[in-house]
RNA sequence: GGGCGAGUAGCUCAGUUGGUUAGAGCGCUUCCCUUACAAGGAAGAUGUCGUAGGUUCGAGUCCUAUCUCGCCCA
């Protein structure tokens, strides 16, 4: 036997680096049909995916890794069923996290802050920076084998994003759905910025309740009041009241004084007071607090602040001015102790504003800020999903989506920041404001409007990353210019991302492509998992349970990571991660590479002659049709966790654990037939798995690909092309009752050999004892079947070839009682003891066959009972006439134990 | 307070138009280094599918209630 070429396992390391670069030399990652080419044909419809730009200084996480596997799965399957398929890379500036890298490296090193370096200089250096770092993110996306054409790859402060995003602004503005204006926002102190609300997330922590009086003027009386936060009574303006508040429904209208600075303010009743909480009476800062807020406007209270951009009490705070948020709380109560205004503290859960950043506690406050009137946009994006034109999956996200966008407050959009789109507006001295796409344009129109030698400046502050962001998926195109790219991949396809960015970004995607292209940006938007750790934990660094992708792909692979990421996964539902599945899928890989180097084995020996195809050979066909139209349904459903489960089966127990090994004795005659079945199915089987596990079934893919050409086999669809991530997607083939009739005898011949093995098992007979076996078969057919499957029998449960022997209905097995019997509906096989080397006692005999015996009668009962009741009338006939056909099996397997037992007497 | 998800083998999880004996990986027991693979093969044990009702010929799957855990929103 000639060797075969392969090594004894897959070395990824020496593939992976390997393949990917001749995959993208060869231009396969861009689409097939592509507007800047030749050839082009604009009626051909493609898909399209816009990567999730991650952050362009960040680093791979299991998160990306995630995305990059389902985007690239999806894209691989598209382009092998030869659709255009073009997958946009791109990385986003991420304004904050960027620029607080950058601030905290020229502090490190140089010991200046940015301020003191100024903005012109700050920014070159980030420009640097993301020079230096920002390839590192997209060359390990590489590493995952992402097949994104990165001819295309775009970053959202490029020029031409940068246009888009200033056409963006400029068209909102002009059409009045941009604003600016003193609003009560969420101020970070730490960074001095606003952020917006979905930036903020609240954590449950014990904090105190101070209670205090409000003194009543002109009376010794007092209100008591209850808060948080005492620091925020300086810019009080109120106090508020249940209206029907017994206690307190005579001080409505009264005149309260601020503690420590004797401040007039109202006292007013309004039945958003909670009785119950507290003390019932509540203290209004519509300039600290979002509901206060809204109770302020509906009393058109003032609103006070009294807190700067650092969070030090401001101008406002009497002798607290200067002080520091909760210095200040400090003090202040100390010195209203001494007063004789507070009366209690305890100790409270309450909900804390932290900063998704950082985490530190964010202050709402008054601020000029820019924002979105966001209610018509919302509403075209809610319509969208409603009608059906964008589709979520899984399903149920639609209701969070409705929920989200139904509740919506409009987008503060304007960043204290320098790193970002800066916001397209300009000031004349006058304060006079112009908004325009350039500054050029910008100095036209207040030169018109005002004089020739009018000086602008410019807003000082950035947009939100995600303002840029929502426009991704057409600005990437080459929106706002009608780019042949946009007139032919716009709409695109998928959005894939994780269910935590489904209001960040997704919703605004959809409404801004809406409002700037007229069209939903996706048909549909699929929502993947959050990756936690073996035990559902959230990965974090405190916790010290990350698991950074890259170790793992060293260790085990990439083509294990992807499999574990898809296979096992829900969509929408959170993936616990452990190594030891990575392990294993690394096993399959393992398996796939073995069982391949198996058949080019196979193929290196010359064919002697072709016959026809053995019932193992039909089976092994009709499993593989089967299975490609599950895979191909389970696609269509988006379920690609269940798609991958199932080729992991069919290769690993169907394939290499069973045809394999029957194939074996087959080869020995060198049967052409089953050569080209092995060659066929595994073919198949690379084409199903490429998608999910790229790397290896390419390599093992070509090997087979060089084995069969050298010896003139085709391939299952007849065409080697030049690699498998350009092969045709198997095509869904029709189901024969021929292929049904190999199945069902498949069935039988497995479950009388594995009832053998488990006899060789029970009794401990060596592997390499061949015992002798003898099988009486009525049925005329099946005993054809088994005849024909003789060589399997043989292989499958060790028999020694001159000991087996198959009869009929003639045949008396009455002079074989010393043999052990084992039945399995029409199929009696007896064991000869003499060549087993073990004898089986009488007792132990029937013993054995009596419990069988009792099983099966419990399943004939069973059968008879159900058959016997409604369901034959009202079940579908075809699920009727299987539970008759089991009946039958085991009225059979009754009938000939009892038979047995009888001639045991 | 509103909404969503999860609860299935010792552990981590699949199970999508309801089909009648519930699966996988890991772990566990026994045997085997058999000529593709010990990162392997063969055989095996393990489940009141959170609980209680209901619909149905039939429920892990649909409905109602309920418990526990998690997430999102206010």
């Amino acid at each position: 036997m000639q060797k075969n070429t392969l090594p004894k396992t897959y070395d990824f390391k020496s593939t992976e680096e390997r393949i990917y670069a001749w995959w993208e030399q060869q231009g396969y990652f861009q689409p097939s049909n592509d507007p800047r080419k030749p050839g082009f044909d604009p009626t051909k419809k493609p898909f399209v995916i816009s990567i999730p730009p991650p952050n362009v200084t960040g680093e791979l996480h299991l998160g990306h890794a995630l995305f990059v596997a389902m985007e690239d799965l999806m894209i691989r399957y598209h382009r092998m069923k030869g659709v255009p398929a073009l997958w946009v890379p791109g990385t986003d500036h991420a304004g904050i996290a960027t620029q607080l890298k950058v601030e905290e490296s020229i502090l490190r090193t140089e010991e200046v802050t940015r301020e003191e370096m100024g903005r012109e200089e700050f920014l070159k250096r980030t420009w640097a920076w993301k020079e230096k770092y920002g390839s590192l993110i997209t060359q390990q996306i590489r590493r995952l084998g992402a097949s994104c054409d990165w001819s295309r790859e775009r970053f959202t402060l490029d020029e031409g994003l940068s246009v888009a995003v200033r056409e963006a602004f400029v068209r909102l503005y002009e059409k009045g759905l941009i604003y600016r204006g003193p609003r009560l926002i969420n101020w970070s102190p730490g960074l001095r910025t606003a952020v917006s609300d979905l930036e903020v997330e609240y954590s449950e922590e014990e904090g105190t309740l101070y209670y205090f009086k409000y003194r009543i003027k002109g009376t010794d009386e007092f209100i008591p009041v209850a808060t948080t936060r005492p620091e925020t009574i300086l810019a009080d303006t109120a106090v508020a009241v249940h209206p029907e508040d017994e206690r307190y429904k005579q001080f409505i209208g009264a005149t309260a004084l601020v503690p420590m600075l004797d401040r007039e303010i109202p006292v007013i009743a309004d039945d958003y007071v909670d009785r119950e909480f507290g003390t019932g009476a509540l203290k209004i800062t519509p300039g600290h607090d979002p509901n206060d807020y809204a109770i302020g406007q509906r009393h058109n209270l003032p609103v006070l602040s009294v807190l700067d951009e650092a969070a030090h009490i401001n101008a406002s705070g009497g002798a607290y001015t200067g002080m520091e948020r909760f210095a200040a709380r400090e003090k202040l109560w100390g010195d209203m102790h001494k007063a004789g205004l507070t009366i209690k503290t305890e100790k409270r859960m309450q909900r804390v504003p932290r900063s998704q950043r950082g985490g530190e506690i964010i202050e709402p406050m008054i601020s000029t800020q820019w924002f979105v009137t966001i209610k018509p946009l919302a509403d075209e994006a809610l319509k969208a999903v409603d009608d059906g034109r964008v589709q979520i999956v899984p399903e149920h996200f639609t209701k969070v989506y409705r929920n989200w966008l139904e509740n919506i407050q409009d987008w503060c959009i304007s960043r204290q920041l320098w790193w970002g789109h800066r916001i397209p507006v300009w000031y004349a001295p006058d304060g006079s404001m112009f908004c325009a796409r350039t500054e050029e344009d910008a100095y036209t129109a207040a030169r018109a409007k005002l004089s020739a030698d009018v000086t602008l400046t410019q807003d000082e502050d950035v947009l939100d990353t995600w303002f840029s962001s929502g426009l991704w998926p057409f600005s990437t195109l080459g929106w706002p210019e009608k780019t042949p790219d946009l007139e032919y991949f716009y709409p695109t396809a998928v959005l894939e991302t994780g269910y935590d960015i489904l209001f960040f970004w997704v919703a605004r995607m959809i409404m801004m492509g809406i409002e700037f292209t007229g069209e939903a940006p996706f048909h549909t938007v699929y929502l993947h998992g959050l990756v936690r750790d073996e035990q559902g934990r959230k990965m974090s660094k405190t916790l010290g349970n990350v698991i950074d992708p890259l170790e793992v792909m060293n260790e085990f692979g990439t083509d294990a990571l992807r499999f574990t990421l898809l296979v096992g996964s829900t969509p929408g539902q959170d993936i616990n991660l452990s190594l030891e599945k990575v392990g294993a899928n690394r096993n399959f890989a393992n398996k796939l590479w073995n069982a391949t180097r198996f058949v080019i084995g196979a193929l290196s020996e010359p064919v002697l002659g072709n016959g026809d195809p053995s019932e193992f050979d039909e089976w092994i066909w009709a499993e593989t049709k089967q299975l490609v139209s599950n895979v191909e349904r389970l696609f269509l459903a988006h379920q690609y966790g269940e798609a991958g489960q199932q080729i992991y089966e069919f290769v690993w127990n169907k394939f290499a654990d069973k045809y394999i090994e029957l194939a074996k004795p087959q080869l020995k005659n060198g049967q052409g037939i089953t050569k080209k079945r092995l060659t066929h199915v595994l073919d198949v089987s690379l084409r199903l798995l490429h998608p999910f596990v790229p790397f290896i079934t390419e390599e093992l893919w070509t090997h087979l690909k060089t084995a069969a050409i050298e010896i003139g086999m085709e391939s299952s669809d007849g065409e080697w092309p030049e690699a498998l991530i350009v092969a045709a997607w198997p095509q869904s083939p029709s189901f024969t009752d021929r292929d049904e009739h190999a199945i069902r005898t498949f069935r039988v011949f497995d479950e009388v050999n594995k009832a053998i093995r488990n006899f060789r098992a029970t009794n401990a007979i060596h592997p390499e004892v061949r015992i002798g076996v003898l099988q009486k078969i009525d049925n005329a057919e099946l005993r054809a079947s088994f005849e024909a499957m003789r060589g399997g029998t043989i292989t499958a449960s060790g028999i020694a070839e001159e000991a087996y022997q198959i009869e009929g209905p003639d045949f008396s097995v009455e002079g074989s009682k010393e043999y052990f019997p084992i039945i399995i509906n029409e199929v009696e096989t007896y064991i000869n003891p003499h060549f087993s080397g073990t004898v089986i006692s009488l007792e132990e005999k029937k013993m054995k066959l009596q419990q069988e015996l009792t099983a099966a009668q419990n399943q004939v009962t069973r059968l008879q009972k159900l058959l016997a009741s409604d369901f034959s009338a009202k079940a579908p006939p075809i699920v009727v006439e299987k539970e008759q056909m089991r009946l039958a099996g085991f009225v059979q397997t009754v009938e000939r134990l009892e038979e047995q037992i009888k001639a045991l007497r």
